[in-house]
DNA sequence: ACCCAGAATGAATGAATGTTCATTCTTCGT
DNA sequence: ACGAAGAATGAACATTCATTCATTCTGGGT
């Protein structure tokens, strides 16, 4: 599920001369949603444009649209990649083969959710920037509503899971659910608009509180 | 603290003549503060126009200029008013004096951040249209930053008040004030985002739930 | 009844931005 | 070596928007 990695600090100058390169399209548009990417975080939503993000990428202006068929097209396109990433590592990690022990599990969680790559103040920058215009642009709610639906269910079966095996009373999974995911990102909200109040370590023992409190069995 | 209640549904069409009034200052600004508000909340931030405002307004264009300087200026002084409507109502709330029990007062301010006042799309479309744009503008973060500040101290002195009264055990006022803090914004979001699936009555179980484990004594 | 300070207007201006497309350049198959 | 397919370029165009300011209008003070 989750995509290609993409390098997010590669703006190369290039000093020396600018030979054109003919690359297959698929590198081109990634290229292009990182730069979206970077310029977003940097200046924010409402004032990227498409010479600063083509420049951004190092490219000519006329390639967004050949790539992307407009601009709003290439912000859907890039929302939709950080979504996709996102959710799509959480999911990942709560189907987590890989780590049979439920209370292993939710610490991996964690760790994905407030560790280095999802805390990036550059996604998270483009997550909330998306978030801010929700509101007023369905096409975004419907990007996300769809990978977002589908980490709550996963996250529900976790929980639920949790709650069997530790024979948790007063526990409802859906509830602990909407509350921990809702936690999580106030606390990427905390992170990226006061930053100086709230810093990673203590959004990582605030989210670790939260799942203590719930299930104090699997989390210490 | 709370500031005049402003009214965010006059968009009077007034079909007949249009005489031309001359109103003082403040009304003026007001006015525009609250049209500004609702388009932000129908149309984004990042599509708002100053035509839109005053048109929104029943003004002139050249009148947003007049009062606020730029526009700039004015989606800065927008920002201010929705920033200490929100955190002054709870600052009242919390300094309480009405309300002596603190059960009492965690319900009153549980009611005031998911009840009717706030929770309107329009006041939180406009919440998030700024966090969104936060972390590129510093003007944004400073601006939210003193009354912010303010309103945390509060929630935790209410709190470590609640763990001294309940004889709590390991209870950190601070940790847990970070937490609801959080968990609200992010019920905020959810209802901004996907309110099909998390309805009002549902963020405020949560909500409930989460001061229920903190403080079983306090809440019911 | 009259006047004028200053509130309000909106056409005009110039800067910024998304999009187009004629042209140039690369690459790869033959 | 050659040519064609199509990737890449960027100057030009049309539009949109914030801001200005000469002008009009209003209401309170005298």
């Amino acid at each position: 599920m989750t995509e290609a990695s993409s390098t997010l600090t590669e703006a190369l100058p290039e000093s020396g001369a600018k030979r054109r390169q003919i690359r297959p399209k698929a590198e081109r548009r990634q290229q292009l949603i990182d730069a979206t990417i970077r310029c977003i975080a940097q200046h924010g939503l409402s004032s990227v444009t498409m010479q600063m993000v083509t420049r951004e990428a190092g490219l000519s202006v006329g390639i967004a649209n050949l790539h992307f068929q407009s601009k709003n097209n290439l912000l859907n396109e890039t929302l939709r990649f950080v979504a996709e990433e996102y959710h799509g590592g959480q999911i990942d990690i709560m189907e987590g083969a890989e780590t049979p022990d439920l209370g292993d599990r939710l610490d991996a969680l964690l760790d994905f959710q407030l560790g280095r790559g999802v805390t990036q103040r550059q996604k998270m920058s483009v997550w909330f920037a998306y978030y801010g215009e929700a509101g007023a642009r369905p096409v975004y709610q419907k990007i996300v509503a769809t990978t977002d639906r589908l980490a709550a269910q996963k996250l529900e079966k976790l929980f639920s899971d949790i709650i069997e095996q530790g024979g948790y009373r007063d526990a409802d999974a859906r509830e602990l659910a909407t509350g921990y995911s809702a936690l999580i990102d106030g606390l990427h909200l905390g992170l990226l608009v006061t930053p100086r109040e709230l810093t990673k370590r203590r959004a990582r023992a605030v989210a670790r509180d939260f799942l203590r409190r719930a299930f104090p069995k699997h989390v210490r």
